[in-house]
DNA sequence: CGCTCAGATACGAACACCTCGCATCTGCGA
DNA sequence: TCGCAGATGCGAGGTGTTCGTATCTGAGCG
């Protein structure tokens, strides 16, 4: 099991919170993979080895670990959100292949101060993702790069938008 | 009608589009009102005025003016987008009040080309708004200016969040 | 002004993504 | 091992949006 996943569970314990295999096992799902997964991949993966475990679970699972700071989830902009184990910092996906970039939060650090000082707002960058375009997807940028649309990489569920 | 609204009721024309009362109606009144209106707030106006106007073509309208580059469409995170007529402007959306507060792109110019350099995406700041949070309404930010949940602005339905 | 028809619309069903209520079950402290 | 607050299973319900299809209409043409 990795690092991240068993603090998370320690933390659960030493707030005296169950350990319940649907906590347990969507931990080590989120702390076993680089992926940004959607709460309905999670149930998928969860009900693989646990058939038992409720989507409905799933969702409240996740709202709860959300809650106590453990996972995080990051709204794209189209379909569903997707989830990690905690671990703030701000996501690229790219509107015409789905893929996920994270970025360092430090990127962010003088708008976020400037933001705060000038418009009196604190942004939380880590929250929504940026959409955007991966270089080789983008239009403006040389087409000669451009492949179709058709080659889509890692597009899950919800990579249409306009 | 505005000037915004009345660009974009020519644009239709100029592209041998034709001007319906649907279309019509929108653009007017998304040129009569700084606010940022989903889809159900618009087709709920629309439909004061003709209520025969269908939420499905309030959407498709949308849908299509946006393919058009007439209007945009800004995600929350959760929720439902909002629309405004053409001007590409990042948002920050207050997670405790629901408010909306416009942003000049210069603010992301320098993170944009930064992030294009060193990432190779490109960030469309526009699409989706950026979440956080009002100093007022920040625990961190000195609790004396806080006011209870209770207090909210212009929280219209889907300002919850975690 | 009336004819024509591609393009636009009304309507309702269906969809994706969740959220909720409630009866049952279970982790864990006593 | 017992008791019960907290967690879960299940299914209905909700919100925001998309889609298929029959009908209608804006606007060019005669």
């Amino acid at each position: 099991m990795s690092i991240t996943a068993i603090r998370a569970i320690e933390a659960l314990r030493a707030e005296g919170r169950r350990i319940t295999t649907a906590r347990r096992t969507i931990i080590e799902l989120l702390g076993a993979t680089n992926d940004h997964l959607t709460a309905e991949h999670i149930a998928t993966a969860v009900q693989h080895a646990y058939p038992e475990i409720h989507v409905s679970t799933v969702y409240r699972t996740l709202e709860s670990l959300d809650e106590w700071g453990l996972v995080e989830h990051v709204h794209r902009g189209h379909g569903a959100a997707f989830f990690h184990l905690a671990a703030s910092h701000p996501h690229m996906v790219c509107e015409a292949c789905g893929r996920v970039i994270d970025v360092p939060q430090e990127e962010f650090d003088a708008l976020v101060a400037r933001v705060r000082d000038v418009y009196g707002f604190d942004i939380d960058v880590a929250h929504n993702a940026l959409m955007g375009r991966c270089l080789v997807h983008d239009p403006r940028a040389g087409g000669l790069l451009a492949p179709p649309v058709s080659s889509r990489e890692g597009a899950g569920p919800g990579a249409r938008d306009g």
